[in-house]
DNA sequence: CATGAATGAGAGTTCATTCAT
DNA sequence: GATGAATGAACTCTCATTCAT
């Protein structure tokens, strides 16, 4: 599933177009403008314009750290959540796109993408913590879907925010914020 | 503004097919197959079909507790969050649509008409909640914008995961018990 | 299953398009040129280019005389291929086309079609060859698959001769006089 | 106009596609996968796709048996049966291609090509068949054109049958019991 | 109010072909 | 001999919209 050279800049102008102009804007014939290539040029490098839809989709994702066991608990929340937002803030088209689910749900095929992708980062992240529970970094009245809404839901909208607001404020800094609001108010 | 009986159906139809099949199956052919009417037929309703997003985008719309000034305070905020969550039971398709900003950015006037209903609502709210602080109901130690994040990311995320899991659990219920979560979080 | 007027005038001209100009040059564009509309105007009359394809095949079946009851034998024969030969006449494309099967092999419904139509009448004709033998109007040393081959070989090879030369000859003439010579040599 | 052995694997492979998927199906994509090599590297092999239509036309041709002066009469004309019948069975895309002669007209010059061929076997198996009528062999009351007709209408569609049929039955044994009846019906 | 027929613009895609390597 | 990347032309088909009825 690794990308070529050409294939990366696809998708990264179809992350653009996507947030700039609209879903509507992601066309074959505005990618190849975009690229300085014809339309059918853009088929040497995939096979349909669906394909870059789930490239773009696959592009969301984000190696979650339960892969690097270094990390457990609250910290491996923060480190996830630092992820994003370095990702965010480092092609911040996706700020526009990455949450917006709806826009690539008129193929069965992207929404069930898009679905196994937040069902395998919600896992992974509600294991983090009963972790952060266990080892007493935060309240433990609070169950495992309840916190990762109390977090991710403020993450998400943080990241919206900046997008709509044409990346008006320092993500990073506010992200720190965040964190520390949550260890604040979810302090045991 | 008001609309007409046929007006409503419209955007109801609208709505609905946006939330299950996307936006790009918003078409007018698509809107008189749902109708059972011809597609000429839908212009005697809407002058065009910008017209007919526009209405939907006005439909997510919602009385802020502001101008019903007996409720102040966390019980405002608390108001409008159980308003949001009726108004997306009684009408589900809401739930995929409503917080989909992304979808409407085609044209630069849906993308206005979004972003000052957003900060309408974000600004009445804010005041709300600095009432609250006032009042001694929440802690004094958070700014309003994140308050603001604290409160409707959560909310926000609660609504977009009730449509992805097919209304898959009970919202209003599941609201309260976010509301009570957030009474707990944030008592000062 | 029976055409509009529309529908009527487009395969008459799909069919005199791939008469004269080959399958290839059977386009919706072209479609459009000669019926002097749009290309889109060609899909309030037909679904898909398909369905044009399917019209067409449509258009070669013909009442076989089975169903007139009161003709069996060589008669039977004899009137079928007159009613090809008249068709062909009225509609000189159909010359063309009619017994190109492979034109419209590309896609397995329209072979199904073809083959379909072909084995009713194939069946339906050796029905009648045996009548004829029953009847000592033919001679009986020969086996039904054999008669069929006999009999209509020459006739689709004389309707595509008068096809290849431009209706260079009578041919409503040549296939009496086919027809006679059928009696002749096949006399018990 | 004697082929490599690379040009004669690419009509060989053209006729398969041609016979198996219709002739929309021969593109140079389609051939370049089947040959196992890129489109361009067709290039190196023909000039252009016409070289290629043109080379299968010119595969269908057979000596005809005017120039093995040996023969004549009835048994010329066996000899050439039998020679198409061994051709089609031993490259059986052939029954399914050779005899439609309409997937070839779609340029002027590829109509040419075809009437050019069918007419010089024509004209050369009527010879012989003046000549079996000289020599007593077939009955004298029957005119070249028409016994052309009777005898060749069969044996294509003989051919088109096995095609058709996907090769269900012994082409060189039905071949022989034509040729038989041939000589029965026609006796003097 | 509604429709059947139409349209210009544009969608995604495939075609035969070329060119630099 | 062969390829990867590209292209102009053409393909089928859908879009929002209009107009006469």
């Amino acid at each position: 599933m690794s990308l070529t050279r050409r294939q990366y800049e696809i998708i990264d102008i179809a992350l653009n177009l996507t947030a700039q102009r609209g879903i509507q804007s992601l066309t074959i014939k505005n990618l190849g403008q975009e690229l300085g290539i014809s339309e059918p040029a853009i088929y040497r490098h995939f096979k349909s314009k669906s394909e870059i839809v789930k490239a773009m989709i696959g592009s969301f994702d984000l190696a979650v750290p339960a892969e690097s066991p270094a990390l457990r608990g609250f910290a491996a929340v923060a480190e996830f959540i630092r992820g994003r937002l370095a990702q965010v803030a480092a092609k911040p088209a996706l700020a526009k796109v990455m949450f917006a689910e709806e826009l690539f749900m008129d193929e069965p095929e992207f929404t069930a993408l898009m679905l196994e992708m937040m069902h395998r980062h919600k896992s992974s992240l509600q294991r983090h913590f009963a972790e952060a529970q266990e080892d007493g970094e935060i309240r433990r009245d609070l169950p495992g879907d309840m916190l990762f809404r109390l977090v991710f839901g403020p993450v998400r909208l943080l990241i919206k925010q900046w997008g709509m607001s044409d990346h008006g404020f320092d993500l990073v800094r506010k992200g720190e914020e965040l964190l520390e609001t949550f260890r604040t108010i979810l302090k045991p």
